[in-house]
DNA sequence: TTGTAGGCGTTATCAA
DNA sequence: TTGATAACGCCTACAA
């Protein structure tokens, strides 16, 4: 009785892909032989004849070993998750290009979920990640503070651990998983002080709801840097964090014509970006009437008018050490500092 | 004998996930039943109490289904492959986000590849790719003529669909499958009767190499346009299809301080943005001393000083479309049209 | 060196 | 309605 196992025998017509069944049976050969001639592992126990004939064969029938059935056999995926608040945000998908380029390098699979700013999202999210089995998952959004679902989210992620996966965060200390942490707090403090060597004194800091960590750090180390160098006790403006937030924020300051302020500094580069655009909106100049910064050294910096001075964080680089931690396989809470460094251009000139 | 299946007594400790077996057990039911009750489709044949309890078995040991498990046993997995060139670049990551939005919306998983702008590893991406099974490729690529690599990646991914995939091309046509074609001539036409309406005449174009099938389109169109408008021969100028080689092909353009050009239009944004920057850094104006224009509308357009003309392409929808073509379910090759729109703002003001 | 057979976690079929 | 059990495609002891 003929072998009737194999996708092309199987169903009616040529129809689904060719499986290992296929390969060998075209090979002459049995499928334990088809296998370990395909994947390199034990190739060396396997007759060289067999070896060609079966790569043969495969490459004729345009094989494609089934990722999920090897995931199921060998018990994990080749794959990396990746959760971001938003890919279309720079500051997101440069990270994400990281995450990526390294992941691949390693030959693992990346995916990309969005929790779109959304902690509920998120936890969602990484809950159904759990089903794909990952090797590693990755948390890159900006954690909230006091949205209730911290707790359930670091049980998710312990139960993922606890069943042999690795967990890394991006810049949201406080859950016990190794963290490559941005040192927003002491990149902001130092330009505060930049700032104020430059003359600025009447500063007005667009920040973000305090609940969003990210935020907090960097408006807090800037108020701290601002104090260390004896510069008045700057206005601080909650808004949104992105660019609508900083450009809200900022027309609504100037339509008080406040006198009394000398520059706008954001908690990130698109809220200042939008500051910018606002204070021309303004009928004012950026720089010149006004000095403004923000965070993250952004491509789009250098390529506006005038330059945004700014913390610069090497987000590509950021993904790049996450993955490394992560292939590192140490499951230890620990922190993995990335340092920031002041970017002075030309939006706040000396004044 | 009692049954010693199941991750959890499998395995010496607390290690391996919980599959299956172990909520059953824990529930006191037969895997076929805990099947059953867990995925919703014949759930109404399942003892109400029964449901319940498997559920709460489910819960208490934070059991998640093995989606490559599930995967094999139906014979396809709830996923989606997307390629683009590079996710860092607005352009595409705008497109993967409608993607993605579409996907999850359909709970589907979205994965993300990167092609890095080269046509051999878009190959090889696609390649392994089919080893996922996933249920769609969308392949958003710059497609590159005369690369060597397209018939071998028509050949994969036909041998993809032949096996019941989806292939969805994004603006690359020429290939056999469903594309979403983004009107680049049209677009590129109207703009450039457009800027001649406003008084332009002596335009240097910074396209990308005609290989570029992209940036031909757009190239070939804008001439099209001027040539209708009646607008003399333009000075074409060729570079990289980046901000920097936007920002480099105007610098040597402006070092030869031609005087006969008053405006310079890129095929795309980000090399528009370079191009302005490196009018600012030759002590020009732009949009004063020289007009200048981009193509795809980017979110940063506007934030710019002065506001970046351009061609709006909805690149979000494009990848909503993709998605929404894909799960249409029809093979048939066909175009999809996708209409620009000519967004003229103070980078090009009347003349 | 090769092949046979059992297992991976799930779903679906078929009796009971 | 429920429970065995056979797939699904692959890998890997173990035996030949």
């Amino acid at each position: 009785m003929p072998d009737m196992r194999g996708a092309a025998s199987r169903r009616g017509r040529r129809t689904a892909a060719p499986t290992l069944h296929d390969v060998a049976r075209e090979a002459g050969v049995s499928v334990a032989t088809a296998s370990r001639a395909l994947n390199g592992s034990s190739t060396r126990n396997v007759k060289p004849e067999y070896i060609s004939r079966v790569l043969a064969a495969a490459e004729r029938l345009n094989y494609q070993p089934h990722l999920s059935a090897q995931a199921i056999a060998l018990g994990s995926t080749p794959t990396v998750a990746l959760v971001v608040s938003d890919v279309d945000d720079p500051y997101f998908s440069s990270i994400a290009a990281g995450v990526i380029d390294a992941a691949v390098a390693q030959r693992l699979v990346p995916t990309v979920a969005i929790a779109d700013r959304s902690p509920d999202r998120e936890l969602q999210i990484v809950r159904t990640l759990r089903g794909q089995r990952p090797r590693v998952i990755i948390v890159a959004g900006s954690r909230i503070d006091g949205s209730g679902t911290d707790a359930a989210l670091g049980e998710e992620l312990a139960a993922y651990q606890a069943a042999g996966g690795q967990v890394v965060l991006v810049s949201q200390e406080g859950l016990p998983f190794p963290t490559v942490a941005i040192d927003n707090a002491g990149g902001a403090r130092r330009l505060a002080i930049a700032l104020v060597e430059r003359g600025y004194r009447r500063i007005a800091v667009l920040c973000a709801a305090p609940a969003i960590r990210t935020s907090r750090e960097r408006c807090d180390g800037f108020l701290a840097g601002l104090v260390e160098a004896g510069a008045p006790e700057p206005l601080v403006l909650q808004t949104g964090f992105t660019r609508a937030g900083g450009y809200d924020a900022t027309r609504d300051l100037l339509a008080d014509r406040r006198p009394d302020v000398d520059a706008v500094v954001a908690v990130n580069d698109v809220m200042a970006i939008g500051a910018m655009t606002a204070i021309r909106d303004a009928g004012l100049n950026p720089g010149r009437d006004l000095g403004v910064a923000g965070f993250d050294d952004i491509s789009w910096c250098v390529d506006l008018d005038p330059a945004l001075s700014t913390v610069a964080v090497p987000l590509h680089q950021v993904g790049v050490t996450a993955m490394e931690v992560a292939l590192g396989g140490d499951h230890q809470p620990r922190v993995i500092p990335v340092t920031t460094t002041v970017v002075l251009r030309d939006s706040t000139p000396p004044r």
